[in-house]
RNA sequence: GGCGGCGUAGCCAAGGGGACCAAGGCAGCGGUCUGCAAAACCGCAAUUCGUGAGUUCGAAUCUCACCGUCGCCUCCA
């Protein structure tokens, strides 16, 4: 079987050939770190974790390279506000903390999310050097020109510019919406580097002190990691255009060859349907959404819909996804009082679910057909453990929690938590009330302990317990 | 104005010319189990895939038109 991915360049799907054998690189638009992640945020990253788990199962050996922006705009406007309250610290200190603070916070909810750490994550600001060159190259090559301490990139003079975005030079000239800078050759041009203010972060150049432009930093960071060609640069739908548009233009202009083989972007996460946006202000941040979730429903729920759709938020959908967790959750957790619990090896090849997730998850990572198996073996692991056929059982799981696994879904495994000594108590109690056959007692009791956000099941051998969460 | 996406049961969602009189989840209904529950199991539930026309032996799947909806064209995952 053979992985397909769409690769926006082409808007198709091609077969998946890295340049390298058994070797991918893989470049994602990380965030500038100038506030809380949000939801839109954790569902690229969900997407992007998910398709280099894949990558891993199929057996590559993955290498993932994610930028942070230290040094923008944004980040240099959260430190002027912050200034307005303690004005002892210098603005370049102040950004700093700001890049910082967010930086630490994202790898907090990423975490959360059982998001795998990449293999690097480049800062902007420790590659100012990288940058200079490519722009000094970029302007001796003809595509950069320099105006007063600014310079631009004559997107004029790069042939294939509008390639990824599939826009023509005339069509994006006729709806240009910027103000024209009148020291720019083309209002589309774009700052490859910009003279900075006086108290701002800046850096020594051939052009004066400055800082970088937005785009350059990934052309930088991932030919410095990957190569000037590699595989895999992924991001939001957003990013298509200007931002990787800009990057093709940058990194082939200065290279002269082709920089990325397969383009991978996802769709928005939207609030009754509309884009999720700070200037709509319909947007939540994840330390809200987790104070009110637990970060594997929101996990879940992301891979319930295929990573390019838009998918639309709310609680009841955030509900449902909670039902199908404890579908899965429930089931393992019976296969391990079972005492069937055996190492998730890949041993067991060529089952029928297999064949269904992998040819779903071969298909541009189809996570929510390879979520279609997944419950389909939950339902003859469950079927089997109903019938006592535990052989069945014991190869059939181990499957389970491979592909889990591979969704990045970590399963409660329900046993390794203590119970507190006093609702031990009860439940004895509780026992004790069933056999004098007082249901009245154990009644209020099972109920006590539902309140305590603990769920009892009556079976043969006597109660089971587990967190309602 | 230009470009692109989407519209499948009550809700979410996969499929994208014949194996589909359409996966899977949630909710619902009937049954089994249970003191009653919970969990689980068994079964039921779209004769139909936004609307209309066309291509085809055959269409949810292709073409055209229309309606609805969302996004990009400015910073944005």
């Amino acid at each position: 079987m053979s992985l397909k991915v769409y690769n926006t360049l082409t808007r198709t799907k091609e077969e998946f050939l890295p340049l390298e054998e058994g070797e991918v690189g893989m470049y994602v638009c990380g965030v500038t770190a100038y506030d809380e992640c949000h939801l839109g945020h954790a569902r690229a990253y969900v997407a992007f974790d998910v398709i280099r788990r894949y990558l891993e199962y199929k057996g590559y050996q993955v290498n993932h390279i994610q930028n942070f922006t230290d040094v923008d705009d944004k980040i240099i406007a959260r430190a002027r506000k912050m200034r307005e309250k303690s004005s002892e610290k210098d603005l370049k200190e102040l950004c700093k903390e700001v890049a910082e603070k967010y930086t630490m916070e994202y790898f907090e909810h990423m975490d959360k999310l059982t998001v795998k750490r990449a293999t690097q994550y480049p800062r902007a600001t420790e590659h100012i050097g990288e940058m200079i060159k490519l722009t000094e190259g970029l302007i001796r090559k003809g595509y950069g020109y320099q105006v007063d301490g600014d310079v631009f990139f004559e997107i004029g003079k790069f042939k294939d510019y509008g390639k990824l975005s599939q826009r023509k030079l005339e069509e994006m000239r006729a709806g240009v919406r910027v103000e024209m800078d009148e020291r720019k050759r083309s209002p589309l041009d774009f700052a490859l580097w910009k003279r900075s203010k006086e108290d701002e972060p800046s850096w020594d150049s051939p052009w004066g002190r400055g800082r970088p432009g937005w785009h350059i930093e990934c052309s930088a960071m991932s030919m410095k990691y990957l190569g000037e060609s590699f595989d895999i640069h992924a991001g939001g739908q957003d990013l298509i255009f200007p931002h990787h548009e800009n990057e093709i233009a940058q990194s082939e202009g200065y290279t002269g060859k082709p920089f990325v083989r397969y383009w991978l972007h996802n769709g928005f996460v939207t609030i009754n349907r509309e884009k999720m946006s700070k200037s709509l202000g319909n947007f939540f941040t994840l330390r809200e959404i987790f104070e009110k979730y637990d970060s594997r429903v929101v996990r879940l729920f992301f891979l319930s819909t295929h990573y390019r759709k838009p998918i639309d938020f709310s609680d009841d959908k955030l509900a449902k996804a909670k039902a199908g967790l404890e579908r899965i959750e429930n089931c393992l957790r019976e296969v391990e009082r079972k005492e069937l619990r055996e190492p998730a090896a890949r041993t067991y090849r060529g089952s029928i679910y297999r064949t269904r997730f992998e040819e779903a998850m071969d298909d541009d990572f189809n996570t929510a057909a390879a979520l279609g198996a997944i419950f389909d073996l939950v339902s003859r692991v469950n079927s089997c453990l109903e019938k006592g056929d535990l052989s069945s059982v014991s190869k059939a799981a181990p499957e389970l929690r491979d592909f889990c696994q591979v969704l990045g879904l970590s399963l409660e495994s329900g046993q390794e938590v203590r119970l507190e000594e006093d609702l031990v108590k009860l439940i004895k109690e509780r026992e004790k009330a069933r056999q004098k056959k007082d249901w009245a007692r154990a009644d209020a009791i099972r109920t006590k302990l539902r309140e305590e956000g603990i769920i009892l099941e009556d079976r043969p051998q006597g109660a089971t317990w587990r967190r309602a969460e």
